[in-house]
DNA sequence: CCTCTTTTCTGAACGCGTTCAACTAAGCGT
DNA sequence: ACGCTTAGTTGAACGCGTTCAGAAAAGAGG
């Protein structure tokens, strides 16, 4: 019979202490060719590519923590010494789509100069590269809403990702000829990965076929989006803009 | 040893047949006072009371419908006879919630005739209500985010509370002396209603105290709709103006 | 070779939301 | 009274994410 502290379930916020040390990206001095990496490390990355091609084959939820550790060939509480939760391993299969985004990106913004293709080419991009895993993103999307999970955009553990993002719109303002308000010149790549969530947001509740009213949204916005941009030098929408560029500024934590 | 189909767990999305009809609001005929309510209503009653008052008291972890059950006096099977989940209850503590809002926005509506200081007070009623259940919220909101959740403010379940919350910013602009664009008007109430959804999420991660920021955010976007609004009928707007309606018309499910 | 520490790994146990076969209570026609 | 149908109720069982005491493997020092 088990004694010590009842378990939390579900319900666990808390980390424990004993845990792996951060996964060191080169090998100590050595120069036998022997094990290029440590036990530990190959153990990691096993763990983390079983679970990444379970996620992409039978999405979340039918990817359970006990279903990788058989899958990889190890215990269930192996998993756990490697990766705090399952929410993290996600977070692996996040970085791996943003990074996969990035590159379908890439050759629309080399071509395209002008401001409205080149936005929309990303957004479109990011609709192409996720369409694979909607239903993965839906179940997955509530996880990433919860303010305490390590998944949520504005996560300090999402920092990586999210600067990765917010670097991309500014690839697509540097490449334009495009003219804003100078005030508002450098908090537009911000506002517009925040559009980009909108568009997300949008994007995992969308269940027409093929996620058509996505594709709608976004023709439908860059447009609006370019028109406010440069509208936004107008003698009439100044203290506007001065006044959006200020709040936003005064909530950034 | 169990032999039937093996349980989904915490996955599970299908819904069982064998459930209570939708409870009559009216009993049937009958001229004896005697029992006020038949037996199942009771009962129902009693878990939905004892349900709402430990969200209350304990938050919506601690809240399990093992302690849910026990605490009423009932087995826990019984709970699922009634309601078919966790979130369908937590349903209920949210439309109660709203119920609140309303009320507590009723004074400032009675008062105010301006747009600006309408919209400010209802904004803030919804924060005023809603903060004793800050945590609370930030645990559950996980859940309204899932896109199958009957918790999803998109979703049918939801309508009712949805259409009471679009009314409410109705009322915001009924009586306010406010003429925005013709086209714009009819769609104004649910924009304001999607705004409000904004400042909810923003206030769902806020851990500034006593949620300070949210009303910096409140305090900082009125002036700005108020101004947006305003400036809807402006000739360079137009164009805009008329690109907003007909987006958000071509998005409507 | 033997000890001692550190790293890696194990699997039973916990509490959770949820399900379901089986039981009891109530209503109803005869 | 009696069976028969329906409404209401029970609680053990399921699979899930997660925890933890301790076993096994790998190094380190003699």
């Amino acid at each position: 019979m088990r004694l010590g502290r009842a378990g939390r379930g579900v319900a666990g916020h808390s980390r424990r202490s004993r845990r792996r040390p951060a996964p060191a990206t080169v090998a100590p001095v050595s120069d036998a060719p022997a094990p290029p990496t440590a036990r530990g490390d190959r153990t990691r990355q096993l763990i983390l590519d079983t679970a990444l091609r379970m996620f992409r084959e039978r999405g979340y939820a039918a990817t359970t923590m006990r279903a990788v550790a058989r899958e990889a060939g190890v215990a269930v509480g192996n998993a756990y010494y490697y990766f705090p939760s399952k929410e993290h391993l996600v977070q692996h299969f996040y970085a791996d789509l943003q990074e996969r985004l990035r590159a379908a990106a890439a050759p629309a913004l080399a071509a395209e100069t002008a401001f409205a293709p080149r936005l929309r080419a990303v957004l479109h991009a990011g609709i192409d590269t996720t369409a694979p895993y909607h239903d993965f993103a839906g179940t997955f999307f509530k996880t990433a809403a919860a303010p305490t999970s390590p998944l949520n955009p504005f996560s300090p553990e999402s920092a990586g990702p999210r600067e990765t993002a917010v670097g991309l719109f500014r690839d697509v303002l540097d490449g334009a000829a495009v003219k804003p308000d100078p005030e508002l010149r450098a908090d537009l790549p911000e506002l517009l990965w925040l559009a980009y969530l909108g568009v997300v947001l949008y994007w995992v509740h969308d269940r027409s076929p093929g996620q058509r009213r996505t594709r709608t949204l976004i023709d439908g916005a860059v447009p609006l989006i370019d028109r406010l941009v440069g509208l936004s030098r107008l003698r009439v929408l100044r203290p506007v803009t001065r006044e959006v560029t200020a709040l936003i500024r005064a909530l950034r934590a």
